[in-house]
Formats: C-alpha cells, sequence, structure tokens
RNA sequence: GGGGGGGUUCCAGAGCGGUCAAAUGGGGCAGACUGUAAAUCUGUUGGCUAAGCCUUCGGAGGUUCGAAUCCUUCCCCCCCCA
C-alpha cells in the first residue's frame, strides 16, 4: 500500500492525497461507511456502488469471526469475495467491542475473553488471534488489538490501559511480520493511538505508534462522550505527532461537522455508524441542516428529500413520502434514508477534498459548518 | 320470544366506594444515537393563569363525608338459544 500527498491547505493542517492498494485508490479524506457485518446495513451494493459511490468500507472482526464464523469467511476467499465488494475494505479490530461489549468480557494482560452476545459462549481474543482472524477474512487494512477506553477514565486506569495497547500492538506488529496474507492482495496493519483525554499519554502513545512505522496510523479512544473540545484537542495533538508520508485514521468519527474540523486538524480517514444508524432512526443529514423525518412538520411536505442531494433517491421522493414511510415503519424509509444519508457523508468529504485541493479548504469548512449543523 | 354480557381518557382494554386524571398495550408527539449487541432506545400523551385548581369513565337523577366504582331510569352495542 501506498499513500501519496497530493496538496495542504494554507490556513490548516487539512491534506489531499490517495492511498493505493491491490482493491484500489482511495482518495483523501475519505469517509468509509460502517459495514459491521460484511453489510452496510439496509442498502444493496447496486446503491452502494452506484450511488454512494465509496472508495472503501468497513467490515468488523469481532462480529464476522462469531457470525459467519472462519471457515465460511476462508472459504468464501475472503470477506471481497464473500460480500461482492470489489474495493478496499478495512476491519477493525474487536478492539471497540473491549468497549462497547465491556460487561461481557474478561480483560487480562495476555488477551480478552469474550461471551459472545449471540449465544454466550466463551471465545478468546489476543493480539496474535486477531492477527490471524484478520488475515482469513482478507480485508486491505486490518487494525491493531486495542482497548477502546471508555470516558471519563481516571489516569491511572488510562495509563495502564495505554501501556497494554502498545503491549499487544508489538505482539500484532511482529506476528502480522511473521504471516502472510492469504488471497494473493497486500494487507497493511494501521496501529492506533490510545491515552484517553490525556495530553501527556496521548503524546507518549503517538510517538509510540509512529515508532512502529506501519503504513498507516489510526486514533482510537475518541468520540466515547467526551466533550468534543477534548476531541480536537487530543486529535490536534496526536496529528502533530504522527508521520505526514502517512495517512491518519480517526477512528469513529462522527458528526459532519467533527469531521470536517478534524480534517482541518490532519485527518485523512474517517468510519462511523451515525449516516447509516441515524438514516435507520429517522434522521437525515443534508446540505441544508439536519432532518427529524418523522416530525409532524414534514407531513404534507412534499418538495425533494434533498433538493442539493446526489443521490437519486434525493430528488426521486418527497419528504412527506419518506416520513410516511417512517411512521408505517415500511422497510423502504430506512433504506432511503440509508442511501440519502451515506450519499451526503460521501458527497461531504469529497468537496473537502476538492476545497484542499483548490486550497480554500478552512473558510469553505466554516461556511458549510454553519449549514449542516442546523436542525430543519 | 327466552337467557346472558357490556358501554372507561385517540383506540383496545384494566379498574369495580377513597391511595384514580385512571394500569397495560397500541397509536400520537418529541428526543437520543459517533472504530454497530441498534429497522434500536428514552421521554411524553385531558385542560389550565400548573408544588395548585378545573373538567373527564354512555345520558339524566339519586345514595354517601366521598362515586369510574352502589341504586333508579333512559339510550346504545354484543353474544347464545328459539
Amino acid at each position: 500500500m501506498k499513500y501519496e500527498l497530493l496538496a495542504r491547505d494554507g490556513k490548516s493542517k487539512a491534506r489531499a492525497g490517495f492511498l493505493t492498494t491491490d482493491h484500489g485508490i482511495i482518495e483523501t479524506p475519505v469517509f468509509m461507511p460502517v459495514g459491521t457485518a460484511a453489510t452496510v446495513k439496509a442498502i444493496h451494493h447496486k446503491d452502494l456502488a452506484e450511488q454512494v459511490n465509496p472508495d472503501i468500507i468497513l467490515g468488523n472482526t469481532y462480529h464476522l469471526f462469531l457470525r459467519p464464523g472462519l471457515e465460511v469467511m476462508e472459504a468464501a476467499g475472503g470477506i471481497h469475495r464473500f460480500m461482492s465488494w470489489e474495493k478496499p475494505v478495512l476491519t477493525d479490530s474487536g478492539g471497540y467491542q473491549v468497549y462497547s461489549l465491556a460487561e461481557k468480557r474478561k480483560l487480562t494482560d495476555d488477551g480478552v475473553t469474550f461471551q459472545s452476545h449471540i449465544d454466550g459462549s466463551r471465545h478468546f481474543f489476543s493480539p496474535e488471534r486477531v492477527m490471524d482472524i484478520q488475515r482469513i477474512l482478507g480485508a486491505d487494512i486490518i487494525m491493531a488489538f486495542d482497548e477502546c477506553t471508555p470516558y471519563p477514565c481516571d489516569h491511572g486506569y488510562a495509563e495502564k490501559s495505554m501501556k497494554l495497547t502498545h503491549a499487544w500492538l508489538n505482539r500484532c506488529c511482529s506476528h502480522f511480520d511473521q504471516t502472510a496474507p492469504r488471497y494473493g492482495y497486500q494487507q497493511s496493519l494501521f496501529p492506533i493511538v490510545q491515552g484517553s483525554t490525556y495530553a501527556g499519554l496521548r503524546r507518549d502513545s503517538a510517538r509510540f505508534v509512529s515508532d512502529c512505522d506501519r503504513e498507516g496510523n489510526a486514533i482510537g479512544g475518541l468520540s466515547v462522550g467526551e466533550p468534543v473540545e477534548l476531541m480536537y484537542e487530543m486529535t490536534e495533538l496526536v496529528c502533530a505527532i504522527l508521520p505526514e508520508d502517512k495517512p491518519r485514521y480517526l477512528m469513529g468519527v462522527g458528526t459532519p461537522e467533527n469531521i470536517l474540523e478534524s480534517i482541518a486538524l490532519g485527518v485523512d480517514m474517517f468510519d462511523c455508524v451515525m449516516p447509516t444508524r441515524n438514516a435507520r432512526n429517522g434522521m437525515l443529514f443534508t446540505g441544508e441542516g439536519i432532518i427529524n423525518i418523522r416530525n409532524k412538520k414534514w407531513q404534507h411536505d412534499f418538495s425533494p428529500i434533498d433538493p442539493e442531494g446526489t443521490a437519486f433517491v434525493d430528488q426521486m421522493y418527497s419528504r412527506a413520502y419518506l416520513r410516511h414511510l417512517f411512521v408505517a415503519g415500511e422497510m423502504l424509509g430506512p433504506m432511503i434514508a440509508t442511501q440519502h444519508n451515506l450519499s451526503f457523508y460521501v458527497w461531504l468529504v469529497r468537496e473537502a477534498r476538492k476545497h484542499i485541493l483548490q486550497n480554500d479548504y478552512n473558510a469553505w469548512k466554516d461556511s458549510m459548518i454553519g449549514k449542516i449543523s442546523r436542525r430543519l
């Protein structure tokens, strides 16, 4: 995998570039839709590919390991073939599940014992095991196994957890380097910066991660409930340390505003469930602001869902119709909303890239945030 | 014709003398959601000049300190047997 930096914005740390993988080029900054269980929920591939057209999507190690399981994933020939997705894929390591399934896991220095949320069965994840699993899943970019700390998190625990993540990172790197890809194309391992909301820890972690000298670096443990100012502060100081010649991935972020602000801090890659999950719950992100399509005020609004939207559903359907689908519990509602939100996110980040290349990113970002953050 | 059951807040449906503006579900309205245990979850749902007051449990009248709950009567539904 290769990263090339194309341009920098003059008035911020924003940058534009591209990543070359064996499954194609990823233009950065990039938004990566989340497809946890080898599916971006509520949208089929034709619409995902033709309307949203993301450069890369995500899958999840923990979820795919439990179901359908490694035998199926291996027999399928890896995640791309399994789900009929020919472009790049990134798998998260299950580190987030260490956080989100905290009640169902037991953590030791060696690794984590999970209790399956599906049937209660127990499974052990170690850094080595997670590398093996991700070799089998076969994503182009795979993530180191980390602990995503909750917020708030006291300094003592944050430091201890960060050191554990670092120890695991060393084991991930060495095991990754001792194993080979299974399906004839390259995989890259991204390490993850932790350190909670403590600047000192974040700096230590950013240096540690940089020293691993992998092909890209990630920032984890943010957007877990901390104030946004803290999130930006941590992101900024970490970006200042992470090498410039490698992509920076801010995991799990975020709102459209969060993404534009983080691009200005030097982040290149984003993923978030927000456009998909919130779509299924009736929340639309548009260039004019945020819409809760279930609200009564749209009952008689026959204007298009999003007059400026790039997906065909945006002009094809009215707000009144989409509201009706949600109120009636019709599954087409979440599908339309998902296609819309993902198209908006991908469009927004591509616009950001254009403006970085035009060297007017910062001004564009500020005016854009003013518009997209409103509540309609 | 004979016998029986019932009318409760938007709907269905509990309650059967005070702790009832009235359980529960649905519907309605609003909110949350950030490396997906989420097509999920939460709040709210008679009115008001709002720690209080007012009007509601088919209609009217009555008993009682007090009635959605008891009595009288009227209206209306449903079921079974002929």
